[in-house]
DNA sequence: TCACTCTACTTCGCAATCTAAGTTTTGGTA
DNA sequence: TACCAAAACTTAGATTGCGAAGTAGAGTGA
C-alpha cells in the first residue's frame, strides 16, 4: 500500500524533472555568469576544467571525459581555439587524432576561474545540512544512474 | 572547523553543479525519447503542460508559468504552431495580446503523453525511499532559490 | 492632439546540444 | 597491392535557450 505515500509526495507540488531542471538552470547561469566575465562561456567551461585535469586528450577522449557528443566537442573547441584557450595538434603517430592542448591563457585561467565555481557550489547548498548535502548528493547520482542511457 | 566536513563531502566525488546537471540530462533525454515518437518536442513539452492547465493564456503570461524567456516562448510556439499543437488567436479587447489555444490535436495529446512523464519520474526516483525522494525535492528547491535571479 | 512611456510580441544573433551524414586516415585481409 | 571496415574528426541541420534591439498597440499627461 504506497497510496499514502504517493499522495504525501504529490502534495510537495511540482515533479523532480521540473525541480532539477530549474534548479540545474539556475546554477548554470549562476556559472555562466561569473565566468563570462573572463570570456568563457560555460560550455566551453566544461572542456577547460577537463583540460586542467589532463592537458592534450584527444577530442574522442575530451567528449568522453565531458560527458558531450564529438559535435558539441569541436563546437566548443572551435570557440576556445579562436579565443586563444587551446591548440588543436594533429597527432603524428596517428593522423587521424587531434590533441588539444591549453595555450598559457587557457591554463593560467584555471586559478582565475576555479573560485567561483566553488562559490557557486557553495551558494547552491547554503542552508542545507551536512547529511542533507550528501544526500542530495547521493540521490542526484542514483538519479542519473538510473536513467542512462536509453531508459 | 569544517575541515573535517569539507574533505567528506569532496570524497563524495563531483561537485554539486556536474552532478546536477548529469541527472538533469538524463532525465531530459529519458522524457525526451519518449515523447519525440509523438511528435513532441521537449521543448514543446513545458508549454503543452501549462497549456493542458489552463488554456488560452497570453505568450507573456505562458513565458512566466514555464520560466522561460519570451523568445524563447516564441520560438517554441511557432513549431508547435507549425505541427498544429496550437493557435494564436489575437485578443480583439487588446490587439498587443496573443492568446495561446490548444487544438483537438494538442489537446488530446495530454492522455497520450502524460504517462511518460508519470513513468520517467518514476524511473528517477526509484531506489530511493519515500524519505529520501522528499529530501531531494525540498533539495532542489532549496538550490533553486538560492541561486535564483543574478546571484 | 501630440509626445512619451509602457506593454506584448518579434527578430536577430549567439551559444549549447543533439542526430545523421559526411571526410580522412588507419589497419586488416584477400 | 587493393579493398573494406573501423576510427577520429567535421559538417549540416534541428532544437533549446538567452540578451539586446525592434515593432506595434495602449495609456497618460500637457
Amino acid at each position: 500500500m504506497t497510496t499514502g505515500i504517493v499522495v504525501k509526495l504529490e502534495d510537495v507540488g511540482d515533479d523532480v524533472a521540473q525541480l532539477l531542471r530549474d534548479a540545474q538552470r539556475s546554477l548554470s547561469r549562476a556559472l555562466a555568469n561569473r565566468i563570462g566575465g573572463h570570456g568563457v562561456t560555460i560550455g566551453q567551461w566544461y572542456f577547460l576544467r577537463a583540460l586542467w585535469e589532463e592537458d592534450g586528450l584527444t577530442q574522442r577522449e575530451l567528449s568522453q571525459r565531458v560527458g558531450m557528443m564529438e559535435p558539441t566537442t569541436v563546437a566548443a573547441l572551435n570557440g576556445m581555439e579562436r579565443r586563444n584557450l587551446v591548440r588543436r595538434v594533429r597527432n603524428t603517430r596517428d593522423r587521424r587524432k587531434i590533441n588539444i592542448h591549453l595555450t598559457e591563457r587557457g591554463s593560467a585561467l584555471r586559478k582565475t576561474l576555479m573560485p567561483f565555481e566553488d562559490e557557486v557550489n557553495r551558494l547552491a547548498v547554503d542552508g542545507l545540512s551536512g547529511g542533507e548535502r550528501q544526500a542530495l548528493q547521493k540521490a542526484l547520482l542514483q538519479v542519473a544512474r538510473n536513467l542512462s542511457d536509453r531508459r
